[in-house]
DNA sequence: CGGACCCTTGACGACTTTCAACGTGTGTGG
DNA sequence: CCACACACGTTGAAAGTCGTCAAGGGTCCG
């Protein structure tokens, strides 16, 4: 099923073609402006499971986009310890905050086997001074950004690790069903305990034992990273979310 | 001191005579651009202390720079509590995350009476498709913006009350440092202690407690908002910050 | 003078963290 | 093919920290 989804996107070579187009908001949008891209946005590369899209501290020369596999970015704290500081989906563009120093300020890490899309700076830079609305497009990708940061501080603004674990599972059960276009009930989690627990601010063992608790109360079925949601209601309630929040599939 | 500045800033009508014009990184660099600007920047508004520049669910009609005073924004969570999102010094742009909804996602409120100049989308998107190196310029500050919430976040995966107070502060210091272009020992937080405990996630009953602790251990003189620093090295050294970075008076 | 707001401090309880042990699955090398 | 190491996930017990409830002092302002 993803498995098929994925394979067929490691085939195409253009941005004309995306099986993701639709869904592709970051930055190409109109047909038009996917042609004045398409010379450049083609550099794409197959990224293995747990390598780097690019690392922290290197310059930025192009920003990306997974068109299939899961990534997360990290940064390193001055004691070592790597801090998670987003998961990213398909579609979804990264790297953007490097504009302001010229370098990244995290590491990009590839959760599964995934398939990037590279766009030179330069190239972005060229389109978007051709073309307005493609400018728009990339200040909205801009200000998604923001609003996925912004998310992050509203969950870690929750105290108890079983709200911040419920929030954490609405965001990627809304996450696939986007993906999907269909309601859900299975979460697959491409990410391990510790880059959850990171995320969240929490210790491992302390998503370990939210898992469970969760699980023993009715509200989850848990086998490793197959989540699958037995009382949406409640796990919203948990979450403190407006209770059924409708999934927008748009 | 403080205040000639800010009252000097009361005074001014254009952009191009900005006394901030130097630290003013978000959308105004060049002179040329300014006074491409200058026709529709120029809307400048008085903020008197703990009212709105916009609220959560506004329309995005401009977005904002201060010109003197901090603002905080905030989202309000479900359960009616405010999340304090960031605090906002002169030249700092806000808004950017509006571009992705076209809402504001959170409301901007003046901490003390506040310049604020308005600077119309339209208008930005007329100066960018015409200038590249504006349209850089304001990539750089949707960057900026994205960089400082990252900081948010590493603040909040600090466990201890002390370490992400001490780190709040580190940063308080070296706003204050690069603002006045001069090492300060003293910071003035324009903030109340529920909104320092809102940014931190913690009770303000904790944050006061933690306040007290580093003034008993030698840190810091404590004095309502007037905070001196008494040992840098210590501080940076309970923040986990590798110590003494260098100020950047850059 | 009274009230509202802000800040501080104390005591108690609840929660997370820490340290530890154990089970499982996977991949490697003998 | 099996043994082993290793990463991952789970669970237990103890200790420490933060949240909650409560009270008090301070300042500003009507």
């Amino acid at each position: 099923m993803q498995r098929s989804l994925i394979s067929s996107l490691m085939e195409q070579r253009s941005c004309t073609d995306c099986v993701l187009k639709p869904m592709c908001r970051p930055a190409i949008v109109r047909p038009d402006e996917m042609e004045l891209l398409a010379g450049s946005v083609l550099p794409r590369r197959q990224i293995p499971a747990g390598t780097a899209v690019y690392r922290q501290g290197d310059q930025v020369r192009a920003l990306f986009v997974s068109q299939g596999g899961v990534l997360k970015t990290e940064t390193l704290g001055v004691d070592g310890q790597a801090q998670v500081i987003g998961f990213h989906f398909p579609g979804e563009l990264i790297g953007v905050e490097a504009f302001d120093s010229g370098r990244f300020r995290a590491s990009a890490l590839a959760l599964e086997p995934a398939s990037v899309c590279e766009i030179p700076i330069a190239a972005l830079e060229r389109v978007a001074s051709q073309d307005p609305s493609f400018q728009r497009q990339l200040m909205r990708a801009a200000g998604s950004c923001l609003a996925h940061q912004q998310d992050h501080i509203e969950l870690l603004s929750l105290r108890q690790a079983d709200e911040r674990i419920a929030l954490f599972l609405v965001g990627m059960l809304e996450r696939t069903e986007a993906a999907t276009r269909a309601e859900q009930t299975l979460i697959h989690l491409p990410m391990n305990r510790s880059d959850i627990a990171s995320y969240l601010c929490l210790n491992n063992e302390t998503v370990s034992r939210s898992f469970s608790r969760l699980r023993d109360d009715g509200v989850l079925g848990v086998n490793g990273r197959h989540v699958r949601v037995l009382d949406r209601g409640r796990l919203a309630r948990i979450a403190k979310v407006s209770d059924m929040e409708q999934p927008r599939l748009a």
